[in-house]
DNA sequence: ATTATATCGTTCGTTTCCGAACAATTTATT
DNA sequence: AATAAATTGTTCGGAAACGAACGATATAAT
Protein backbone atom coordinates (compact mmCIF):
# COMPACT_ATOMS: atom_id res chain seq x y z
CA UNK A 1 0.00 0.00 0.00
CA UNK A 2 1.59 3.17 -1.03
CA UNK A 3 1.17 5.86 1.43
CA UNK A 4 0.07 9.03 0.37
CA UNK A 5 1.97 12.56 0.46
CA UNK A 6 -0.31 14.07 2.99
CA UNK A 7 0.26 11.08 5.08
CA UNK A 8 3.90 11.99 5.20
CA UNK A 9 3.41 15.42 5.62
CA UNK A 10 1.72 14.50 8.74
CA UNK A 11 3.49 12.19 10.02
CA UNK A 12 6.73 14.53 10.14
CA UNK A 13 4.99 17.23 11.24
CA UNK A 14 4.26 15.04 14.86
CA UNK A 15 7.56 13.94 14.85
CA UNK A 16 9.20 17.42 14.61
CA UNK A 17 6.67 18.96 17.17
CA UNK A 18 7.71 16.29 19.81
CA UNK A 19 11.19 16.23 18.80
CA UNK A 20 11.03 20.63 19.63
CA UNK A 21 8.44 20.16 22.80
CA UNK A 22 11.04 17.76 24.31
CA UNK A 23 13.59 20.15 23.35
CA UNK A 24 12.24 23.07 25.21
CA UNK A 25 10.70 21.20 27.88
CA UNK A 26 13.46 22.62 30.57
CA UNK A 27 12.60 26.09 29.35
CA UNK A 28 9.01 25.99 30.10
CA UNK A 29 7.86 26.64 26.70
CA UNK A 30 6.13 24.14 24.47
CA UNK A 31 7.87 23.74 20.44
CA UNK A 32 5.19 25.80 19.09
CA UNK A 33 5.60 28.84 21.57
CA UNK A 34 9.25 28.65 20.77
CA UNK A 35 8.56 29.27 17.30
CA UNK A 36 6.26 32.73 18.02
CA UNK A 37 8.48 34.02 20.54
CA UNK A 38 11.37 33.59 18.48
CA UNK A 39 8.95 35.33 15.66
CA UNK A 40 8.08 37.89 17.96
CA UNK A 41 11.73 39.21 19.59
CA UNK A 42 13.09 39.43 15.91
CA UNK A 43 9.86 41.64 14.76
CA UNK A 44 9.23 43.97 17.43
CA UNK A 45 12.48 45.66 17.26
CA UNK A 46 11.49 46.49 13.62
CA UNK A 47 7.98 47.53 14.33
CA UNK A 48 4.37 46.58 16.64
CA UNK A 49 4.16 43.23 16.27
CA UNK A 50 -0.21 42.58 15.97
CA UNK A 51 -2.02 38.68 16.60
CA UNK A 52 -2.90 39.01 12.98
CA UNK A 53 0.89 38.66 12.01
CA UNK A 54 1.11 35.51 13.98
CA UNK A 55 -2.74 34.42 12.05
CA UNK A 56 -0.43 35.08 8.53
CA UNK A 57 3.26 34.26 8.77
CA UNK A 58 2.27 30.54 10.96
CA UNK A 59 -1.34 30.08 8.87
CA UNK A 60 -2.66 29.60 12.37
CA UNK A 61 -6.67 30.22 12.50
CA UNK A 62 -7.80 33.18 14.40
CA UNK A 63 -9.11 31.32 17.19
CA UNK A 64 -6.12 29.00 17.39
CA UNK A 65 -3.84 32.57 17.93
CA UNK A 66 -5.60 33.88 20.47
CA UNK A 67 -5.53 30.82 22.68
CA UNK A 68 -1.61 30.47 22.13
CA UNK A 69 -1.35 33.66 22.77
CA UNK A 70 -3.25 33.63 26.23
CA UNK A 71 -1.25 30.68 27.28
CA UNK A 72 1.88 32.54 26.62
CA UNK A 73 0.58 35.58 28.62
CA UNK A 74 -0.23 32.94 31.39
CA UNK A 75 3.29 31.53 31.16
CA UNK A 76 4.86 35.15 31.46
CA UNK A 77 6.60 35.55 28.33
CA UNK A 78 4.79 38.12 26.49
CA UNK A 79 2.02 41.26 27.28
CA UNK A 80 -0.82 42.17 25.08
CA UNK A 81 -1.46 46.14 25.15
CA UNK A 82 -4.03 48.29 23.29
CA UNK A 83 -3.50 50.38 20.48
CA UNK A 84 -4.59 53.60 21.08
CA UNK A 85 -4.77 54.42 16.95
CA UNK A 86 -7.24 51.75 16.33
CA UNK A 87 -8.71 49.87 18.97
CA UNK A 88 -9.12 46.58 17.41
CA UNK A 89 -5.47 45.79 17.38
CA UNK A 90 -3.91 44.66 20.29
CA UNK A 91 0.59 44.76 20.26
CA UNK A 92 2.49 41.65 21.21
CA UNK A 93 4.95 42.49 23.47
CA UNK A 94 7.81 40.30 24.82
CA UNK A 95 8.52 40.37 28.58
CA UNK A 96 12.62 40.27 30.32
CA UNK A 97 11.74 37.00 30.77
CA UNK A 98 11.40 36.53 27.14
CA UNK A 99 14.39 38.68 26.02
CA UNK A 100 16.69 36.49 28.61
CA UNK A 101 15.33 33.41 26.43
CA UNK A 102 16.84 34.23 23.23
CA UNK A 103 19.73 33.59 22.76
CA UNK A 104 18.79 29.81 23.93
CA UNK A 105 15.99 30.04 21.80
CA UNK A 106 17.20 30.70 18.57
CA UNK A 107 20.49 28.28 19.11
CA UNK A 108 17.88 25.34 20.30
CA UNK A 109 15.56 26.09 16.78
CA UNK A 110 18.84 26.03 15.11
CA UNK A 111 20.02 22.79 16.56
CA UNK A 112 16.53 21.16 15.69
CA UNK A 113 16.85 22.16 12.05
CA UNK A 114 20.31 21.11 12.23
CA UNK A 115 19.39 17.18 13.51
CA UNK A 116 16.13 17.40 11.14
CA UNK A 117 18.45 18.11 7.72
CA UNK A 118 21.22 15.98 8.93
CA UNK A 119 22.36 14.06 6.21
CA UNK A 120 20.58 16.00 3.47
CA UNK A 121 22.62 18.18 0.86
CA UNK A 122 21.95 21.90 0.37
CA UNK A 123 20.33 21.07 -3.06
CA UNK A 124 18.03 18.26 -1.81
CA UNK A 125 17.25 20.80 1.23
CA UNK A 126 16.27 23.44 -1.62
CA UNK A 127 13.99 21.65 -3.48
CA UNK A 128 12.16 19.94 -0.87
CA UNK A 129 11.52 23.55 0.42
CA UNK A 130 10.33 24.55 -3.24
CA UNK A 131 8.47 21.44 -3.77
CA UNK A 132 7.09 22.37 -0.31
CA UNK A 133 5.85 25.93 -1.51
CA UNK A 134 4.06 24.78 -4.78
CA UNK A 135 1.87 22.46 -2.61
CA UNK A 136 1.32 25.17 -0.44
CA UNK A 137 0.33 26.94 -2.98
CA UNK A 138 -2.01 24.52 -4.47
CA UNK A 139 -3.36 24.19 -0.86
CA UNK A 140 -3.84 28.08 -1.13
CA UNK A 141 -5.59 28.02 -4.20
CA UNK A 142 -7.87 25.80 -3.63
CA UNK A 143 -8.61 27.62 0.00
CA UNK A 144 -9.44 30.80 -2.27
CA UNK A 145 -11.45 28.73 -5.25
CA UNK A 146 -13.85 27.35 -2.64
CA UNK A 147 -16.23 26.65 -5.43
CA UNK A 148 -14.36 23.57 -6.65
CA UNK A 149 -16.88 20.44 -6.44
CA UNK A 150 -16.06 18.24 -3.67
CA UNK A 151 -15.14 14.78 -5.00
CA UNK B 1 14.29 35.30 8.11
CA UNK B 2 15.12 32.45 6.71
CA UNK B 3 11.34 30.20 7.62
CA UNK B 4 13.34 26.88 9.58
CA UNK B 5 12.35 23.42 8.20
CA UNK B 6 10.42 22.38 10.66
CA UNK B 7 7.84 25.41 10.07
CA UNK B 8 7.73 24.98 6.58
CA UNK B 9 6.61 21.79 7.57
CA UNK B 10 4.06 22.06 10.61
CA UNK B 11 2.89 24.63 8.74
CA UNK B 12 2.04 22.41 5.56
CA UNK B 13 0.77 19.58 7.71
CA UNK B 14 -2.17 21.68 8.65
CA UNK B 15 -2.62 22.72 5.58
CA UNK B 16 -3.42 18.80 4.50
CA UNK B 17 -5.55 18.35 7.50
CA UNK B 18 -7.58 21.49 7.12
CA UNK B 19 -8.19 20.44 3.34
CA UNK B 20 -9.26 16.74 4.54
CA UNK B 21 -11.29 18.37 7.15
CA UNK B 22 -13.78 20.32 4.43
CA UNK B 23 -13.30 17.34 1.88
CA UNK B 24 -15.04 14.42 4.30
CA UNK B 25 -17.03 17.07 6.22
CA UNK B 26 -20.05 16.19 3.87
CA UNK B 27 -19.67 12.50 5.02
CA UNK B 28 -19.48 12.73 8.21
CA UNK B 29 -16.09 12.16 8.96
CA UNK B 30 -12.59 14.18 9.90
CA UNK B 31 -9.99 13.92 7.80
CA UNK B 32 -7.43 11.97 10.40
CA UNK B 33 -10.74 9.75 10.95
CA UNK B 34 -11.02 8.75 6.64
CA UNK B 35 -7.00 7.82 6.37
CA UNK B 36 -7.50 5.29 9.58
CA UNK B 37 -10.75 4.06 8.14
CA UNK B 38 -9.26 3.54 4.67
CA UNK B 39 -6.51 2.18 5.94
CA UNK B 40 -8.68 -0.41 8.11
CA UNK B 41 -10.86 -1.34 5.17
CA UNK B 42 -8.06 -2.22 3.09
CA UNK B 43 -6.11 -4.47 5.62
CA UNK B 44 -9.17 -6.26 7.40
CA UNK B 45 -9.32 -8.32 4.86
CA UNK B 46 -6.21 -9.69 5.05
CA UNK B 47 -6.01 -10.31 8.79
CA UNK B 48 -7.30 -8.91 12.14
CA UNK B 49 -6.35 -5.46 12.69
CA UNK B 50 -5.28 -3.93 16.25
CA UNK B 51 -5.08 -0.51 17.42
CA UNK B 52 -1.48 -1.12 17.80
CA UNK B 53 -0.98 -1.12 14.30
CA UNK B 54 -2.72 2.16 13.83
CA UNK B 55 0.11 3.54 16.59
CA UNK B 56 2.68 2.32 14.26
CA UNK B 57 1.84 2.94 10.44
CA UNK B 58 0.37 6.32 11.81
CA UNK B 59 2.92 7.20 14.41
CA UNK B 60 0.52 8.61 16.98
CA UNK B 61 1.04 7.58 20.48
CA UNK B 62 -1.32 4.87 22.28
CA UNK B 63 -3.50 7.52 23.97
CA UNK B 64 -3.96 9.03 20.91
CA UNK B 65 -5.00 6.12 18.93
CA UNK B 66 -7.88 5.01 21.68
CA UNK B 67 -9.58 8.52 21.51
CA UNK B 68 -9.20 8.12 17.85
CA UNK B 69 -10.87 5.10 17.60
CA UNK B 70 -13.49 5.82 20.33
CA UNK B 71 -14.41 8.72 18.76
CA UNK B 72 -14.84 6.36 15.25
CA UNK B 73 -16.97 3.96 17.51
CA UNK B 74 -19.44 6.52 18.74
CA UNK B 75 -19.32 8.06 15.07
CA UNK B 76 -20.50 3.80 14.15
CA UNK B 77 -17.81 3.17 11.46
CA UNK B 78 -15.68 0.53 13.46
CA UNK B 79 -16.52 -1.67 16.53
CA UNK B 80 -13.27 -3.02 18.76
CA UNK B 81 -14.26 -6.88 19.96
CA UNK B 82 -12.46 -8.42 22.22
CA UNK B 83 -10.09 -11.29 21.19
CA UNK B 84 -10.38 -14.81 22.73
CA UNK B 85 -6.68 -15.80 21.94
CA UNK B 86 -4.73 -12.41 23.59
CA UNK B 87 -7.33 -10.56 26.19
CA UNK B 88 -5.34 -7.31 25.67
CA UNK B 89 -5.78 -7.37 22.65
CA UNK B 90 -9.10 -5.38 20.63
CA UNK B 91 -9.71 -6.25 17.26
CA UNK B 92 -11.12 -3.18 14.92
CA UNK B 93 -13.80 -4.27 12.49
CA UNK B 94 -15.34 -1.60 9.87
CA UNK B 95 -18.88 -1.27 9.91
CA UNK B 96 -21.62 -1.48 7.07
CA UNK B 97 -21.91 1.68 7.42
CA UNK B 98 -18.10 2.09 6.72
CA UNK B 99 -17.98 -0.59 3.96
CA UNK B 100 -20.28 1.54 1.89
CA UNK B 101 -17.75 4.93 2.78
CA UNK B 102 -15.18 2.44 0.96
CA UNK B 103 -14.91 4.22 -2.54
CA UNK B 104 -15.54 7.09 -1.88
CA UNK B 105 -12.72 7.25 0.62
CA UNK B 106 -10.41 6.40 -1.46
CA UNK B 107 -11.56 8.84 -4.05
CA UNK B 108 -11.33 11.35 -1.96
CA UNK B 109 -7.85 10.60 -0.99
CA UNK B 110 -6.74 10.01 -4.58
CA UNK B 111 -8.02 12.99 -5.01
CA UNK B 112 -6.40 15.55 -2.54
CA UNK B 113 -3.14 13.98 -3.46
CA UNK B 114 -3.87 14.98 -6.78
CA UNK B 115 -4.65 18.48 -5.89
CA UNK B 116 -1.14 18.51 -3.07
CA UNK B 117 1.14 17.36 -5.49
CA UNK B 118 -0.21 19.49 -8.41
CA UNK B 119 2.26 21.34 -10.42
CA UNK B 120 5.21 18.99 -9.31
CA UNK B 121 6.99 16.09 -11.77
CA UNK B 122 7.13 12.52 -10.29
CA UNK B 123 10.55 12.65 -10.34
CA UNK B 124 10.56 15.57 -7.53
CA UNK B 125 8.06 13.98 -5.70
CA UNK B 126 10.63 10.62 -5.41
CA UNK B 127 13.35 13.26 -4.33
CA UNK B 128 10.76 14.90 -1.63
CA UNK B 129 9.71 11.65 0.07
CA UNK B 130 13.08 10.57 0.10
CA UNK B 131 14.55 13.68 2.60
CA UNK B 132 11.15 13.14 4.49
CA UNK B 133 12.12 9.91 5.10
CA UNK B 134 15.60 11.23 5.66
CA UNK B 135 14.28 13.59 8.38
CA UNK B 136 12.20 10.94 9.85
CA UNK B 137 15.02 8.70 10.33
CA UNK B 138 16.74 11.60 11.73
CA UNK B 139 14.21 12.43 14.33
CA UNK B 140 13.43 8.34 15.07
CA UNK B 141 17.46 7.64 15.63
CA UNK B 142 17.51 10.53 18.20
CA UNK B 143 14.05 9.18 19.62
CA UNK B 144 15.69 6.06 20.23
CA UNK B 145 19.34 8.13 21.32
CA UNK B 146 17.19 10.04 23.88
CA UNK B 147 21.14 10.64 25.59
CA UNK B 148 21.91 13.65 23.41
CA UNK B 149 23.08 16.75 24.74
CA UNK B 150 19.86 19.26 25.17
CA UNK B 151 21.75 22.38 23.33
C1' DA C 1 5.83 -21.92 40.42
C1' DT C 2 6.88 -17.38 41.28
C1' DT C 3 8.67 -13.37 40.06
C1' DA C 4 10.02 -10.08 36.72
C1' DT C 5 9.43 -7.95 32.35
C1' DA C 6 7.07 -6.63 28.32
C1' DT C 7 2.82 -5.58 25.80
C1' DC C 8 -1.75 -3.55 25.12
C1' DG C 9 -5.28 -0.58 26.09
C1' DT C 10 -7.54 3.14 29.18
C1' DT C 11 -7.82 7.42 31.68
C1' DC C 12 -6.42 12.07 32.94
C1' DG C 13 -4.75 16.60 32.24
C1' DT C 14 -2.65 19.68 28.83
C1' DT C 15 -1.46 21.78 24.32
C1' DT C 16 -2.51 22.56 19.58
C1' DC C 17 -5.61 23.23 16.10
C1' DC C 18 -10.15 24.23 13.77
C1' DG C 19 -14.90 26.47 12.40
C1' DA C 20 -18.88 29.01 13.72
C1' DA C 21 -21.03 32.61 15.95
C1' DC C 22 -20.27 36.94 18.12
C1' DA C 23 -18.93 41.93 19.50
C1' DA C 24 -16.34 45.89 18.59
C1' DT C 25 -14.23 48.88 15.59
C1' DT C 26 -12.69 50.77 11.25
C1' DT C 27 -13.29 51.74 6.40
C1' DA C 28 -16.08 52.10 2.23
C1' DT C 29 -20.48 53.23 -0.06
C1' DT C 30 -24.12 55.93 -1.06
C1' DA D 1 -24.42 61.48 7.77
C1' DA D 2 -26.10 56.96 7.63
C1' DT D 3 -25.68 52.49 6.21
C1' DA D 4 -22.99 48.57 4.50
C1' DA D 5 -18.85 45.92 4.41
C1' DA D 6 -14.44 44.51 6.05
C1' DT D 7 -11.08 43.70 9.85
C1' DT D 8 -9.59 42.26 14.46
C1' DG D 9 -10.03 39.72 18.38
C1' DT D 10 -12.92 36.66 21.71
C1' DT D 11 -15.60 32.69 23.11
C1' DC D 12 -17.39 28.15 22.59
C1' DG D 13 -17.42 23.32 21.47
C1' DG D 14 -14.86 19.79 19.58
C1' DA D 15 -11.08 17.03 17.28
C1' DA D 16 -6.28 15.79 17.29
C1' DA D 17 -2.07 15.19 19.53
C1' DC D 18 1.07 14.24 23.66
C1' DG D 19 3.10 12.18 28.21
C1' DA D 20 2.46 10.05 32.58
C1' DA D 21 0.37 6.89 35.49
C1' DC D 22 -2.45 2.90 35.69
C1' DG D 23 -4.55 -2.01 35.31
C1' DA D 24 -4.82 -6.21 32.96
C1' DT D 25 -2.75 -9.75 30.55
C1' DA D 26 0.94 -12.44 28.42
C1' DT D 27 5.71 -13.93 28.15
C1' DA D 28 10.39 -14.63 29.99
C1' DA D 29 13.56 -15.63 33.70
C1' DT D 30 14.91 -17.76 37.82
Amino acid sequence: MEKDCGAWINLLSHKVRKRLDATFQDLGITGVQSRVIYYILVHSKEGPVFQRDIETVFGFSRSTVTGLLQGMERSGIILRESVESDARLKRIVPTEKAVCLDAQVAACLRETDRLLTRGISSGQLQLFKEVAAQMMKNLDQWDQGEAEPHC
